[in-house]
DNA sequence: CAGATCAATATTGTCTGTCTATATTGTATG
DNA sequence: CATACAATATAGACAGACAATATTGATCTG
């Protein structure tokens, strides 16, 4: 996958310098190496890079463009820190998308997209009962991208994907992840078995309960509550 | 509501000539007087706003990073033109997330909003009922910004207006307008009272049906056959 | 000594000019 | 007539400089 805009897959690497060195960043900041909130100093990547301002100037404008950095006039870009409130939103956001990929799913999956997914479900199975949560994790991007494609909507699908990596960095923050393998594959579970079914209001509740959003108050206490904090 | 980005509302006028040209450009192109296909010649373009081309070349990366323009090396930007197919996917995402709002809304919507929404819903009816196209589209825009306001996420708030925003120039394409209004104005009506009652799962259903594309197979079918056409 | 005012500084925004790389076009040649 | 190659135009990138502005630090005043 592609790193800033997040294209799923591209025939040939990409050519000016500003694209890959606007790659390079966003890996850097989706994997944590920079972290929010440090300050991107233009003439220090060029630098860095062996390259001149103009292509660090438009690799970060771009980044600013997809919410990954923030660039007011005259202040430099930073990396944004979301709010509290910000990223509670952003997972609400990305439940939605889910379950509705979930639901298009169930419609319009194909014969061998259903075959894929209970491949991946089943060994995830395997891997919640030996309690393997490094083995899972990986697994289950696939699981979820699986569901991604076979909604039918590459649109969706991609805005999906850029979604849940954006907020990607802060997941750990707010997910336990000891023990709560077989919950979570036990969700799964139920997702898998209304797409199955064919059935797009159960995979989209299925979907819905599994990233933890139906009917919980989390999102309206945050939403009551936190006001201040950085945009996101 | 801003340019480029969407957002809201801004304090002050933006400072920088990159970000005024990009939201000139941004305002041509989705009022329609660029038009899909077009290509943007950097230095034509710095001529005509007397800037040089340094911004010229930033405000297109900005819009590129949107998807309003389309950049390959060393051929220069053109206006996208959306395939069939990229445009059918829009709208389906544009439902779903419509229609999340929708429900989102019907929770969390307060008092002030609900009577704003139904001043707006009232006036609607007399437009529809003396067809009147014209401010009836003026006034379903606020009838559906009243909901995204109302869902209590701003970042699902913002991107639905974006999706909205970016699909305009080319609904007219789609839809026929005249004798709609009274059914428009029904559907309306189904999702007023939805929220009303405080049903979520009513209110996504009727806004997905006002949307057009519940179980409907217009959205498959184009997945299904069109193929061809440009990115979007 | 605390606080405010203003100058020095650093960084971004922009310009100009130049050079290079590549896509396109046109021409010549087999 | 088709292909290969050269000419051209434009985008990508570089370099240096200046302007605009935010930040910082020093100075001055109460």
């Amino acid at each position: 996958m592609e790193a800033t805009s997040g294209k799923i897959a591209l025939p040939g690497p990409p050519r000016t310098r500003a694209d890959r060195l606007r790659e390079d960043l966003a890996e850097e900041i989706l994997s944590g190496r920079i972290g929010p909130g440090v300050r991107l100093d233009e003439q220090g990547l060029a630098d860095r890079y062996g390259v001149s301002r103009t292509p660090v100037r438009e690799a970060l404008r771009q980044l600013a463009a997809t919410g990954l950095v923030e660039a007011r006039p005259h202040k430099g870009v930073i990396v944004t820190t979301p709010s509290q409130k910000a990223l509670a939103e952003s997972f609400e956001l990305m439940a939605e998308l889910e379950a509705a990929c979930a639901a298009l799913a169930a419609r319009r999956m194909t014969a061998a997209q259903r075959r894929g997914l209970l491949r991946i479900h089943g060994r995830m199975r395997s891997l919640s009962e030996a309690g393997d949560p490094e083995d899972y994790a990986a697994l289950n991007l696939d699981f979820h991208d699986t569901i991604w494609q076979g909604c039918g909507n590459a649109t969706l699908a991609q805005m999906t994907a850029d979604v849940r990596r954006r907020v990607g960095p802060f997941r750990r923050l707010q997910f336990r992840l000891s023990g709560r393998l077989q919950r979570s594959w036990e969700e799964h579970d139920a997702v898998v078995r209304a797409i199955e079914q064919g059935d797009p209001a159960a995979a989209r509740l299925a979907m819905q309960g599994h990233l933890g959003l139906v009917g919980d108050a989390s999102a309206d206490l945050v939403r009551s509550k936190a006001q201040g904090g950085m945009v996101g």
